[in-house]
DNA sequence: TGTACATCAGTGAACGCGCGTTCACTGATGTAC
DNA sequence: TGTACATCAGTGAACGCGCGTTCACTGATGTAC
C-alpha cells in the first residue's frame, strides 16, 4: 500500500496474483461503511465489491474486527494528515492555524461520517489495540502543539493541555451534531470561519485561576 | 408503561397474558445495548431475555428498528428530565444552572454509554422518526432556556441559540470522548466543577461583534 | 539463461449458526346483555 | 350474577437468508544454483 509506486490509482485489474488486494478491501469496506454505516459491512460483501472469492480476505486480514481495524487505522492516518496540513497553512502559533485544525476535523467528519463514526469508538471489540490508541494519541498531539504555540507555553503544559482537550471537545461534538443531522440553523454558524476563531479564542483565553 | 401503577419495579412474573412486556423487552435492549454496544443486539436475545417467545416482541413493535426507536424514544425522556432537574437545581439564570445541564448531559452518558450511542444516529434507519427529531429539539431547548435565562435575552435570540449550541456541541464532544475513553488525564479536568463553570462562561460571554 | 522448487495469493465449495419474520394456533381477558 | 363472544397477547414451529470462517486446492511468482 505505501510501498506501492501507482498501481492503486489505476483500477488496476491486475494478474490473477497480487492486485493490491489490501488496499482495495480497505476501500470497499470505506464505502460499505459510508452507505451502511458502520457494523453495516460484511466481509462477504467487501470481497465481492473487490471482486475476489469470500475467503481471499484471509489472506490478509486474521478475521473481520482485523479488517475494522485496518480501516481505522488506515483513516487516522489521514485524518492526523488533514489536520497537519490544516494547521501548516497559517502562521505557527497563530489563533487561525489553532481553528484551521479544527475546521480540517469537521471537514473530515462531513466528508466521510461513516469512516468518522467507526473512528470513535462505535465497533466492537477494539478496545486491544495499542496502535490505535497510539495514533490517537499523535491526532491529539496535533492539536495540542497548535495550542500550545499559540499561548506561547510548552505542550507538556498542563494548562496547554486541559485547553487542547476543550477545543477538541467541542469539535467533536459539532462534528457528530452535524453528521447526525441534529443541527439547527445555530449549527451552520459555527461553519463560519469566524464564529471558529471566536470559540477557539475564549476557549484558549478563557481564565482558569482555581 | 406510563399508566402502570408499580409492576414494572417488581420482577412481576405476570400472568400468561400482560406482563408489561412492552416495558421489559425495552429494558431487555438497553442491557444488551450496554453489553454488546449498539447494533449488538437481536430481537431473539431481547425476548429471550424478558422471557417470552421470539414472536412475541412483534406484537409491540412491527420490526426490529421499530424496537430501536423505542428504545431511543424513552432515553431520550431520561436525558431531558436529567437535564432539567440539573437547572432546576441551581437559581434560575445562573450560570450554575447552565453547567448543570451540561454536567447532567455528560453524566447520562457515562451511566448509559450504549444507549447514548444509540440515541444519536448510530443505528440505520432513524432518520425517519419525526417524533424523535421533536424529542431531540426539546432536549436542545432545555439548554437554549438555560443560556438565554443567563445571558437575559429571549431564547429565539439567535445569538443565544448559537451559544447554547456551542455549548452542547462542547458538552457532546466530551461526552463522547469520555465514553470512548479516548480522555486523557486533561479531560478529568474538565469533570471538575469549576473548569465545567469556567468553559461554559467563556462560551456563553465570548464577544460575538461580526 | 534454464530449471526446480518453495512460497504466495488466490479459488470455490462447504459448514454451522443465529437471525428476522411469518403463520396458524390457543388460552386469558374484558364486555354486553 | 352468568353466559357468549370478540379481542388481545402470547406460543412454538418453521422459513429462507446471508454471514464468518475453514479447507484442500491450484496457478503464478520469485529465488537458488
Amino acid at each position: 500500500m505505501t510501498e506501492d509506486p501507482a498501481a492503486s490509482t489505476a483500477p488496476a485489474r491486475a494478474a490473477y496474483h497480487h492486485g493490491d488486494l489490501r488496499a482495495q478491501l480497505i476501500a470497499a469496506v470505506r464505502e460499505l461503511v459510508e452507505t451502511h454505516g458502520p457494523d453495516g459491512f460484511s466481509v462477504a460483501e467487501a470481497a465481492r465489491r473487490a471482486g475476489v472469492s469470500s475467503a481471499a480476505p484471509y489472506k490478509h486480514f486474521k478475521d473481520r474486527p482485523a479488517i475494522l481495524r485496518g480501516v481505522v487505522s488506515e483513516a487516522m492516518d489521514r485524518l492526523r494528515a488533514a489536520m497537519e496540513a490544516g494547521a501548516a497553512s497559517y502562521p505557527a502559533g497563530s489563533i487561525e492555524a489553532v481553528a484551521a485544525v479544527g475546521r480540517a476535523y469537521v471537514s473530515f467528519a462531513r466528508a466521510e461520517p461513516g469512516v468518522f463514526r467507526l473512528v470513535f469508538g462505535l465497533t466492537e471489540g477494539h478496545e486491544t489495540a495499542p496502535d490505535l490508541q497510539s495514533k490517537g494519541e499523535r491526532c491529539f498531539g496535533v492539536v495540542v502543539r497548535a495550542a500550545a504555540a499559540c499561548l506561547g507555553l510548552p505542550p507538556e503544559n498542563s494548562d496547554v493541555q486541559a485547553r487542547a482537550y476543550m477545543l477538541w471537545s467541542f469539535v467533536h461534538g459539532h462534528s457528530f451534531l452535524t453528521i447526525d443531522k441534529k443541527s439547527n440553523v445555530a449549527s451552520d454558524r459555527i461553519d463560519d470561519w469566524f464564529y471558529l476563531l471566536t470559540v477557539s479564542g475564549a476557549i484558549l483565553g478563557l481564565p482558569i485561576r482555581r
